[in-house]
DNA sequence: GGTGTAACAAACCGATTGGTCTGTATGCGG
DNA sequence: CCGCATACAGACCAATCGGTTTGTTACACC
């Protein structure tokens, strides 16, 4: 007999990451009102059950989605942020390094190129003003941390021309989640990668670096 | 007696446009599969038979939204395009100028800012291939354009650094969409044209002007 | 070793979905 | 003025939708 092979046999987290994985992949193609849930159920090789013993309601799975996207993000940005500043002492150099470690990030995916929280972004009338924040502050969470490493350069190289660090800051979200519509348009996934560089380059251009 | 006062009143054109109207804002709004033929019905305020039958099916008029859509960014292109044409001879100043009239032209909009385009690109499960290639080549047009327009400038100003001119004409669609996301997810339509400037400057500071 | 509870499985349910069908009104060519 | 096609209106339909209900099973705790 092997039935006690199983492992984590009474643990539930596995099967509900496999919904948000298999919710995650269904909602970036078809969108989440399109993502129904027995197509997630089918997906995630789960009952309905399991399904609405996780998840309440279809809402709280897109809260779900959200939230786990949103604390990706966050870990991402740490990390990477931390990982600049271990390289360069200088918040010049820690910027440019950021963008480019993103953009070798992002180039080595296997999955087509997107971001849920601009997926959600155009289907706001399907989540509730809670998550609605979460995306909100989770954009915030880029602008803030690159505006304030560009004000710390902007001290100690003085830009080319006057600069608004915060829009400058949100270009970088911009161009990143320009990049994932193009690129999906195009099924061309190096088109982030390459739209990444050339902000970095209009970075060095501003810089003079 | 005014009941001769009614425009066309035989001619689909108008219930059909009244179809294609409130499918765009709900489609915006909740996504495309969350944008029922009856919500759209009761939106327009037209009968499910009106509806089937200027769209065989729900397919059709995700296919005319997007061929609708693209016309219109055509000629928006177009005639932004010559308007700058006409307000200058030298291509890089008609690059500042399509940039500034876009970023102008989308500052006065009442709707929020969108693309049905990056909807959809969120969304390719529920759009067949022919209309995802509609979407690529509209989002091409930019690209030839002001790629064109750029080699022409490079020739005139020699830039500060090298240029890839599709790389950096496609920047200009990448930091609009992203704009797009951007200001939806905040609820802030001025980011739009903020960041639209950004680029312009971003060219300016390329080109030395 | 009984009891409670988390973690499911799956039949079942009413509402909503995209789509059809039948009927009607309007204008146009012959 | 008579067909005939276009442009609807709205009842109707099967399938799918999100959600509920009623189990069953495994484990932790006492």
């Amino acid at each position: 007999m092997d039935w006690y092979h199983q492992p984590v046999p009474r643990d539930g987290t596995e099967t509900r990451t496999r919904i948000l994985d298999a919710a995650e992949r269904l909602t970036l193609d078809r969108g989440f009102a399109g993502a129904s849930v027995d197509a997630v159920l089918d997906q995630a090789g789960v009952s309905k059950g399991a399904f609405f013993h996780h998840f309440p309601a279809k809402t709280d799975l897109a809260g779900a989605l959200i939230d786990r996207w949103n604390a990706l993000d966050e870990t991402l940005m740490r990390d990477i942020m931390s990982r600049a500043e271990r390289l360069s002492d200088d918040p010049l150099q820690q910027l440019l390094l950021l963008v480019g470690l993103i953009a070798e990030a992002e180039d080595g995916l296997a999955t087509a190129p997107a971001c849920l929280f601009a997926a959600f972004s155009y289907q706001q009338g399907v989540v509730n003003s809670q998550s609605r924040e979460v995306i909100a502050n989770g954009m915030l969470r880029w602008r803030t941390a690159i505006a304030a490493k560009l004000a710390e350069a902007v001290a100690l190289h003085p830009p080319r021309v006057a600069i608004d660090a915060d829009i400058l800051a949100d270009q970088f979200l911009a161009v990143l989640e320009g990049a994932f519509v193009l690129s999906r348009a195009h099924a061309d996934p190096g088109i982030v990668s390459r739209q990444l560089r050339q902000y970095r380059s209009h970075l060095q251009l501003l810089f003079d670096a």
